[in-house]
DNA sequence: CGGCATCCGGGAAGATACTG
DNA sequence: CAGTATCTTCCCGGATGCCG
């Protein structure tokens, strides 16, 4: 029984290969199932557990979830690891080569932002916002940022500041931000990508602003989503 | 009978959705599936043939590769459209958007070229080898070129030029290319990615070199893969 | 032959229930 | 909370055959 086991497990990963020596199909081969670059989206902005992952995932299965991370574990893109007490818990934690993936997922992201299907009414993870910012993090319009940018999600917490080339973003306390956005990850997406008032997303009670509302409306003033296909340049 | 087969086809496109605004997800849903970014790399250079397709990715089958590019044509990345007569054929062709899926191939198969795993002995088709090209492209090495380089594979030619911060690559004729590479994509694959001696693949007939074979070697001399994960830098 | 529909077997994904 | 077990559904891959 249990070796039955061993043996299934042994010879995991991706039984259907595509025979192709092209560094794209073997990128497919290592991160091309189902759910796998999200669950890699995931983990990119620091280690996280199991339920949190689910959760950030909606509709996804424990099980599913549990054959991703097998298989990204194998492939030497992420390690598991358990946190010392009192925490105790075990996390999923991207290798080096596997935060180096973020690119990939950058340049989806970016490409697919032009469709006409996208629907960005849908719910968003705290990492996903956070990710999207360093994607569209455009470093000519924030050359007048120069401020730290705080944000809490429930319990997660982030600081974003705008480094020369590129949005730096970690994990942390915003005691230390100009200002800081409270309330849900979505609405912080209209805010930002669809340009709703934060007046109006604070009456709704789903975004409010703490500290300099002035660098915060800065920091939103620096993105923008490419045109969409068909749609006048 | 006909009403049911268009009420099927009407909800054509995944029906597993992601639910989440991320692009990344939004992106996995248009070219997520299973072969159909190896369909989109085989149109990169060109339009091409149902039966050119099929040939150049291994193992597809004929019913998956009509589903696929009947999605693709469905999400706007791919057209249909009748060669004029003589030839009279059926190509599938990229939508300018398609066309900008490019750097999705490229920085997934850069960042998948470090992987241990990588085999590069496995065959490649001529497209594929031609896109790597540009996607390992180095602007700095390549200042010394200056050169046109053609390929002939069976009846597939190419033509490589270094422009000023990327490596331009057209399909057609090699009569103006200083040296022309005439061969097989694979031992192609060898001679630049593994260092193999031009020699040693033109005595096993699998590769020779036509007109300036300094400007050959030159060329091969550009590229240079990443070091793979767990090697010295 | 190129393009596409159909049928079938195997396997991956999805949902739910269950265990430590 | 962190998975495992089980069952169903659906997609993938291969074969065959139809039609222009």
């Amino acid at each position: 029984m249990k070796l039955q086991k061993i043996t299934e497990s042994r010879q995991n990963g991706p039984r259907r290969r595509y025979d192709d020596a092209c560094g794209t199909a073997h990128g497919l081969e290592l991160i091309g199932e189902r759910w796998a670059l999200l669950v890699l989206r995931e983990l990119m902005l620091g280690p996280k557990r199991f339920g949190d992952i689910k959760a950030d995932l909606p509709g996804i299965s424990a099980n599913v979830l549990t054959q991703r991370l097998e298989g990204l574990e194998e492939n030497g893109l992420v390690v598991r690891k358990r946190l010392p007490p009192p925490a105790n818990a075990q996390v999923y934690e991207l290798t080096e080569w596997g935060y180096e993936a973020e690119p990939i997922v950058q340049t989806l992201g970016r490409w697919a932002a032009r469709s006409p299907a996208h629907d960005p009414t849908l719910p968003i993870s705290a990492t996903s916002i956070m990710l999207s910012f360093r994607t569209m993090y455009n470093a000519e319009r924030a050359r007048a940022l120069g401020a730290a940018i705080g944000f809490r999600f429930g319990a997660d917490s982030f600081v974003a500041t705008a480094e020369i080339g590129e949005l730096k973003v970690t994990r942390g306390d915003t005691a230390g931000a100009d200002a800081t956005f409270v309330g849900e990850p979505t609405a912080l997406g209209g805010a930002v990508y669809g340009k709703v008032p934060l007046d109006e997303l604070a009456a709704a009670g789903v975004l409010k602003v703490e500290g300099d509302l002035k660098a915060a409306e800065r920091f939103i003033a620096i993105f923008e989503l490419p045109p969409k296909v068909g749609a006048p340049a």
